[in-house]
DNA sequence: CAGTGAGCGAGCTTCCGCTTGACTT
């Protein structure tokens, strides 16, 4: 009997499939051995030695390997194709306990061919690689397990910090400053609705907007100087002083990655990393997608071949492209253990609704091959004209498309085509327009927009900060820790992520420097080349950090977290007589482990406290007596109850409907 | 379904990355 070892239980039974009955496929289910959960586990005096223990959740799965291995002929470690991969496979050597010396195979798309000639080509384990992620678990256990201790004796009892979660909480810290700082500036945006005079073309009417007054580019900053142009262009004769016209072609996107995938189901769907993630999970499972937690752009050549045939077959030869389009990672951390997300069967679109039970999977099922598809066909071609005007010392212009050819539009849209460009009428050099209205309008600059779960996402990836596997759990993390909360869908700081980020930022600035993990990657690659050995690595990064983590712990303050006043008195001790005014008690909004309370801005002397609710000015739809207010599961998400709970047992995750009005709230997205 | 904050000081909290359930309420 052969014996592979792979990490997903859904990638063990298609090997299976295709392999017959000489190899059995059993999966890891991820890693089987770690470092201990309830203590450091690093002996940081000899060689930052790891004390690996087994897993207590993978008991059940390393006996099953174990007393299979016992049994084979052969055994191929089939891990991922990664830095962990290596670990598992590694980890799984050293449980074992075998005659026969297991041996490496890799293969990184699951299709027979790729499979039979992984196994044809086996080799040893790689242990610098193997070295590359002992340096990287160490170190994060170190950064992990030595800055949180020092949060719950600086801050608070529970907290934590991280290389991934503390740049993720500090990202939205610091937008949010850039927000408080903005200050919106005043600008006028002016253009001119204008025909052509020519009878013979078209004579639908379009806008051209001011873009340079003399030969400076147009900046109108006031209602003063807008009037003035206004002025102008209503007495000023339009004449056409140049017409571009060119042919634009748009490339389709690649295919989806994790973060894209979640950032497109965001935007579209309006959903959640998490449930995102879930669903594909799903659709992994039933064998219709490959594996969603991936960072690579690459396609098995099958399927490439394979989405070809379909746009020829559906399309037609003209929305195919000359040559099959393969694409490359820009990110240089990209681990591209797997493919890229995409359909396993193009032709499966037609006969979907019958496995998909739900309409989620649908949805999503849909986007993936959509994207997919659309990434292996012609690109999108455009008329692109550009009208310039000139009118006095003023310079308008028009610019639109018209498309020529939709090719890979014709599957997706995406939401976000060029349909919402103007159309633009044949005209010439030296015609002169016809003067229809002149507009002009008040705007403010804007400030730069909260993040919401895609674009931290988006940004994170960006940095090389997190994995594929990581996202959507960092993101539960700081709000489960209170860091960071959503206000429709946008993550805003709590006072305590202020408070926790700024002690970081100021006592440990290069852990969370957005540079950081870059160059942690730089050292793992060195240790994974051979050119560096993982302990000295360790130790360039533990010396300076274990004496900056000493001098902080024993001279820096306890860390204040900031309350919000609600502007009430406290009702105990706010309006005493006996007390001197300037003693007398507020209200304060303060953040415990159970979320928001109320509380004196005393304590300790007064300790006066209530439930803080968060209302909306809604009555309970379902007993009308009650008020609508926001709570929180455990988790942290956001619902919708009743104040009279448990009396009224309301609750639901849309923001209800007041019957008492029209009301168009928008649903809220998670 | 109350509790939350400080400090007193038992014993506890915590990382990232790999995987899938069990389950949210």
């Amino acid at each position: 009997m052969n014996l592979i070892i792979v990490e997903s239980p859904t990638k063990a039974k298609t090997l299976g499939r295709f392999l017959g009955k000489d190899y059995e496929v059993l999966a890891t289910m991820g890693h089987v051995v770690d470092l201990p959960k309830s203590k450091l586990g690093v002996d940081v005096e000899h060689d930052f030695t790891p004390d690996y223990v087994a897993v207590a959740k993978k008991n059940d799965v390393a006996k099953i390997i174990k007393k299979e291995a016992k049994r084979a002929d052969k055994i191929y470690l089939a891990t991922d194709p990664d830095r962990e991969g290596e670990a598992i496979a590694k980890h799984v050597a050293d449980i074992i306990d075998t005659k026969v010396k297991p041996v490496r195979v890799v293969f990184h798309e699951i299709t027979e061919s790729a499979v039979r000639h992984a196994l044809d080509t086996p080799r040893d384990i790689d242990l610098k690689l193997y070295d590359a992620q002992q340096a990287r678990r160490v170190l994060d256990r170190l950064v992990g397990y030595k800055l949180s201790p020092l949060l719950w004796k600086k801050v608070r009892r529970g907290l934590s910090a991280g290389r991934v979660q503390s740049v993720a909480v500090r990202l939205i810290v610091e937008r949010e400053r850039e927000i408080e700082a903005f200050v919106a500036q005043e600008f006028w945006e002016i253009g001119v609705e204008v025909k052509t005079q020519n009878v013979e073309r078209k004579t639908e009417s379009f806008v051209v907007g001011l873009v340079r007054i003399e030969d400076t580019k147009a900046e109108v900053k006031n209602k003063e100087q807008a009037e003035s142009v206004v002025q102008d262009l209503e007495k000023a004769e339009y004449k056409i002083s140049e017409v571009k016209k060119r042919e634009v072609r748009k490339h389709p996107y690649p295919p989806f990655t994790t973060s894209t995938m979640a950032q497109g189901a965001a935007r579209l769907f309006g959903w959640s990393a998490r449930r995102t993630m879930s669903v594909a999970q799903k659709l992994y499972e039933e064998g219709l997608i490959t594996y969603h937690r991936t960072d690579s752009l690459n396609l098995a050549q099958e399927a490439v071949f394979a989405a070809r045939g379909y746009v020829e077959k559906s399309y037609g030869k003209d929305y195919v492209p000359e040559k099959p389009r393969f694409y490359k990672t820009k990110s240089r951390v990209a681990q591209e253990a797997h493919e890229a997300i995409r359909p396993t069967d193009v032709g499966e679109i037609a006969t979907r609704d019958s496995q998909i039970a739900n309409q989620d999977g649908e949805k999503l099922y849909e986007l993936i091959w959509k994207r997919f598809v659309a990434c292996q066909m012609a690109e999108a071609r455009f008329d692109a004209t550009s009208i310039e005007v000139r009118a006095d010392k003023y310079t308008l212009r028009a610019s639109g498309e018209v498309m020529k050819f939709e090719g890979w539009r014709k599957v997706y849209g995406g939401g976000q085509n060029a349909e919402d460009a103007q159309l633009l009428p044949e005209v010439e050099r030296g015609d002169v327009l016809e003067k229809i209205k002149v507009l002009s309008e008040q705007k403010f600059t804007q400030p730069p927009p909260r993040f919401n779960e895609a674009s931290i996402i988006k940004t994170l990836e960006k940095l090389g900060i997190g994995r594929p596997s990581t996202y959507a759990p960092t993101i539960s993390t700081i709000q489960v820790r209170q860091y960071v909360e959503k206000d429709e869908g946008k993550f805003r700081p709590t006072s305590l992520g202020i408070a926790v980020n700024d002690f970081i930022v100021h006592n440990f600035p290069d852990i969370v420097d957005y540079q950081f993990t870059a160059g942690m990657e730089e050292s793992l690659d060195g240790i994974a080349r051979g050119d560096k050995e993982w302990v000295p690595v360790m130790r360039e990064f533990w010396d300076p950090f274990s004496k900056k983590l000493e001098g902080v712990e024993e001279t820096a303050e306890r860390v204040k977290v900031a309350v919000e006043e609600t502007g009430e008195k406290c009702p105990k001790c706010g309006e005493d007589p006996n007390v001197a005014r300037a003693l007398r008690g507020k209200q304060v909004i303060r953040l415990g482990r159970f979320g928001k309370f109320l509380s004196c801005s005393r304590f300790p002397d007064c300790d006066w406290k209530d439930k803080y609710v968060e209302k909306i000015d809604i009555p309970c739809p379902d007993c009308k007596e009650g008020d609508v207010i926001i709570k929180k599961t455990k988790r942290g998400k956001s619902f919708y109850g009743c104040s009279r709970y448990p009396d009224c047992k309301f609750a639901s995750w849309k923001k209800p409907k007041d019957e008492g009005e029209e009301s168009n709230s928008a649903a809220s997205t998670e």
